[in-house]
RNA sequence: GCCGCGGUGGUGGAACGGUAGACACGGCGGACUCAAAAUCCGCUGCCCGCAAGGGCGUGAGAGUUCGAAUCUCUCCCGCGGUACCA
């Protein structure tokens, strides 16, 4: 027995030192062959990784070295988004250097993807806090700024009073810091924006070309969030001046009884002034804006809003309606000022009822029926009139809206417009520990952009991390007061560092040409490896990171340095593993599992192999110990096998693991299960990944092995050889080792097998044969039977008598190679 | 509210419109052992029955079909995303 003793730890050992010193899965840049890009999402390393990360890695390497045995060049490489606040908030509360503790984290991420014995190309290892890595990221920031797509304005920001930084919108989950969970403020700062709402409409469009899950699909949709409709002018005549509405309803025009505004819009104290109502607007405003989003985005409350003592003209009408402000229109959104249509809109009817203003209905049902009078009539469908709409009553809302923007295109005062609610991208942080922006402040030049020969702008050393309000580099005095690069006078550093995000956005093109110092990359590089052909992460990712990287490479598409307009051409998202009680797993709960104990005990094999044999990978599954022992069961049986037959045979032989020809008996059932499981295990890997239906094939073909013990050796060579050339994917040393026993061969270095067509079918199937569609027997057919014969079989099926017998046979349905179904009355 | 995804044994889950429950966990029984662990073998959806066998079963209800976990409609429940976006 203990000669046959599967030990992981001497396995898995052995073979790691075999990959590291040949470099095995390392590629070169050489054209040739089919390409195969496989990526995982980029982990910020903090501490050790966790047994999620090893589900994505576990995921991704099964499809890697798929790849590469079905003659792909594969390239999987690895990195950290090593900027961040969780290593600057420690350097705050410990003083330990945020690049010291991310290093470290570093390593021991390292240490531990080689121990798991993940294929991965170490030679184009990436860290972004680098600076041959960062030096990179501010140069594209540098091109943006070429392209007027970064550019600093003012404007009001979500800004994190914890973590003392501003926010992107992103960021910001229902009014609070979606990492620490502060309530958000917002406030009035000059920051650095990427114009990613220039690129909206093809950020949208484009998702119809690639193969993403559709949920992600419709999350980034949603947040895109595409809205078409028209910009219409309303004239305030005592100030001769037209604002601007964006609406989805032109064809409610008629029933705009009210204009608001929001309280950040630039005008509203302007417009109150000298009248009545000036006072109370502003007390009004200066109330809204110390407001929280939480306070401010909640429904329930009752609208507020204050007359701003004006009013402007309602174009069709003529008539003159009241302007107020109110907080229910954001500034953010649209033009910041709407037309209110109250008897077709849910908010400006609660707003109109709270302060007594007109109602018209301008839409009513086809069918003259009334619609309740206590609430919004909100539709648009073809079942509804315009009416109260001068000429344009009688006509659908979808007429009426064509009809009416082409009236005020012709009128001057108005358009048909788009409206997204993506917002631009903020990138300014007030933070240490992240990539410098490459900019200078010149009193004579303004702003000033550092040129590309002085890059990397590095980040210098500091004592105090603390933020208080603005970057902790502000007090580096030395770092900050440089010269202008354009005429050489005094001038002032940044001292803003980018979100994180920026740098993750890019990294996939890095690994392109991660060793070139002389660029970026070089296009050649990315013309052979792009797009990524399988991307795979967390759904958490969904919005933020995919939007981003998907922004990026469409600029870069356009600045003529990638030919690919999508980085991701497939997405797989893996599921959570919750703790063993289902919960999400967190130290406070105390049902975290890590890794490294696991895996001492059990072998990176067989932990890797449960993960995936947890259920499908999308999905989230609890934690089983137990369940974990059984793929280690599993491991061990394949082993004791492989070295039974293995020291039968006196060792190793090259050709003895082949498919036997005219297997009989049991050799042929084992050949038969062979086979059945190599096209059970290579369909997993075009269709769903689901990877545990793929193990519980190799599983049954074992479980066949154990069964049939006498059966054939050379017959049984090849089944064993089979299951660890197929759990090898899953389960590498462990496939490696009795690939090898068996063969003397490394088993990556062989093809993928393909099952033999002769091997799929049997010369017989066994029949079902129901009545009335329920199973009333089963016989033994023969496979290539006719329809007339497998009738007949079935009639005389001893189980079906009793069901016929006495009843009137109506019809035979039969499925050839299947079933027989014989109906009755 | 809106959008999306789900609901199958004690558990995780299988199942091109064609044998529901593969595989695994757990449970029960057995072999080995002085004993235990490990390992190996067998049984294991529920109900009736000594058995042979029969009945019931994929959240609920209807429909299409020779045949529905699978397709259609209505409803219930759960999960995820999003939410004053004009």
């Amino acid at each position: 027995m203990s000669e046959h003793h599967y030990d992981p730890r001497a396995i898995e050992a052995k073979w790691q030192a075999v990959w590291a010193a040949e470099r095995t899965w390392e590629v070169t840049n050489d054209p040739g062959g089919d390409k195969a890009y496989v990526v995982e999402m980029l982990p910020y390393p903090s501490g050790e990784p966790h047994i999620g990360h090893m589900k994505n890695y576990a995921i991704g390497d099964a499809i890697a070295h798929h790849k590469r045995r079905t003659g792909h060049r594969v390239l999987h490489p690895m990195g950290y988004d090593s900027f961040g606040l969780p290593a600057e908030n420690n350097a705050i509360k410990t003083g330990v250097h945020p690049r010291i503790a991310t290093e470290r984290s570093i390593d021991s991420f390292r240490r531990a993807f080689r121990s798991w014995g993940v294929s991965i190309d170490w030679s184009r290892e990436l860290a972004s806090h680098e600076p041959a890595y960062y030096r990179w990221t501010q140069w594209i920031f540098l091109k943006l700024y070429e392209r007027g797509l970064a550019n600093r304005r003012e404007s009001a920001v979500n800004w994190c009073p914890n973590d003392q930084t501003v926010l992107a919108n992103e960021q910001v989950v229902d009014g609070r810091c979606e990492r620490c969970g502060a309530e958000v403020e917002l406030r009035q700062l000059e920051q650095w924006f990427l114009r990613i709402t220039d690129y909206a409409q093809r950020l949208l469009d484009d998702l119809d070309t690639i193969d993403w899950p559709e949920h992600v699909k419709t999350m980034q949709r949603n947040w895109i969030g595409r809205s078409a409709g028209a910009e219409v002018h309303f004239r305030c005549q005592a100030l001769g001046i037209d604002y601007p509405v964006f609406t989805t309803r032109p064809d409610t025009l008629f029933g705009a009884t009210f204009f608001v505004m929001a309280p950040e819009h630039p005008d509203v104290l302007r417009l109150a002034a000298g009248t009545p109502a000036e006072a109370q607007v502003r007390d009004y405003v200066n109330h809204a804006l110390t407001e929280s989003a939480q306070e401010r985005g909640d429904q329930e409350k009752t609208k507020t809003g204050v007359f701003l003592g004006r009013t402007v003209t309602n174009p069709v009408t003529g008539e003159e309606i009241p302007m107020y402000v109110a907080d229910y229109v954001l500034m953010e959104y649209g033009t910041g000022a709407i037309m209110a249509v109250p008897a077709h809109d849910e908010r400006d009817f609660a707003f109109a009822r709270a302060y007594g203003l007109p109602i018209r209905q301008v839409v009513a049902p086809a069918d003259g029926s009334k619609p309740p009078a206590d609430q919004a009539y909100v539709t648009k469908a073809d079942d509804a009139r315009l009416v109260n709409s001068g000429d344009f009553d009688g006509l659908t809302p979808r007429e009426g809206f064509e009809r009416i923007v082409a009236w005020l295109e012709r009128e001057g005062i108005g358009r048909a417009a788009v409206s997204f609610r993506l917002r631009d991208w903020l990138i300014s942080r007030q933070r240490y520990w992240g990539c410098p922006i490459p900019i200078v402040y010149c009193e004579d030049c303004g702003i000033v952009a550092v040129p590309e020969d002085q890059l990397p702008v590095e980040l210098p050393e500091i004592e105090d991390y603390q933020p208080r309000g603005r970057s902790p580099l502000a007090a580096a005095e030395q770092w900050v007061n440089t010269t202008c690069p354009a005429c050489g006078g005094p001038a002032r550093r940044e001292t803003d560092t980018m979100d994180t995000f920026v740098d993750s956005s890019w990294y996939f093109l890095r690994y392109c040409d991660a060793r070139n110092d002389k660029a970026a990359w070089d296009p050649a590089a990315l013309r052979q490896w792009m797009s990524v052909d399988q991307y795979i992460g967390g759904v958490e990712h969904a919005i933020l990171h995919l939007l981003y990287a998907r922004f990026f490479v469409k600029v870069f598409a356009d600045m003529g340095l990638l030919d690919v307009q999508e980085p991701f051409q497939s997405l797989f998202t893996q599921g959570m593993i919750l703790g063993p009680d289902g919960q999400k797993m967190s130290k406070s709960r105390g049902n975290v599992i890590p890794p490294t104990p696991l895996i001492e005990r059990h072998g990176a094999d067989a932990v890797r192999a449960y993960i995936l044999n947890m259920g499908p990978p999308d999905q989230d599954a609890a934690w089983n110990d137990s369940a974990l022992q059984g793929t280690h069961r599993l491991l061990m049986r394949l082993y004791t096998l492989g070295s039974q037959l293995a020291a039968d045979a006196g060792g190793p032989l090259a050709t003895g693991v082949a498919q036997p020809a005219a297997p009989s008996g049991d050799a042929l059932t084992l050949v038969r299960k062979a086979n059945w499981a190599i096209e059970r295990v290579s369909s997993e890997f075009h269709g769903r990944f689901g990877f545990h239906n793929a193990i519980a094939a190799v599983t049954e073909l074992v479980n066949e092995l154990y069964r049939l013990p006498d059966a054939d050796p050379a017959a049984r060579r090849f089944a064993v050889a089979t299951a660890a050339s197929l759990i090898f994917p899953f389960a590498p040393h462990t496939g490696a080792e009795v690939y090898e026993l068996l063969s003397g061969q490394r088993v990556w270095e062989q093809p993928w097998p393909t099952a033999d067509p002769e091997m799929l079918t049997a010369e017989t199937f066994e029949l079902v044969c129901q009545v009335n569609g329920r199973l009333r027997d089963r016989v033994t057919a023969p496979s290539g039977a006719q329809r007339e014969q497998l009738e007949q079989l079935a009639l005389r099926a001893p189980g079906l008598r009793a069901h016929l017998d006495g009843h009137e046979i109506v019809k035979v349905v039969v499925v050839p190679g299947k079933l027989v179904n014989v109906v009755v009355r």
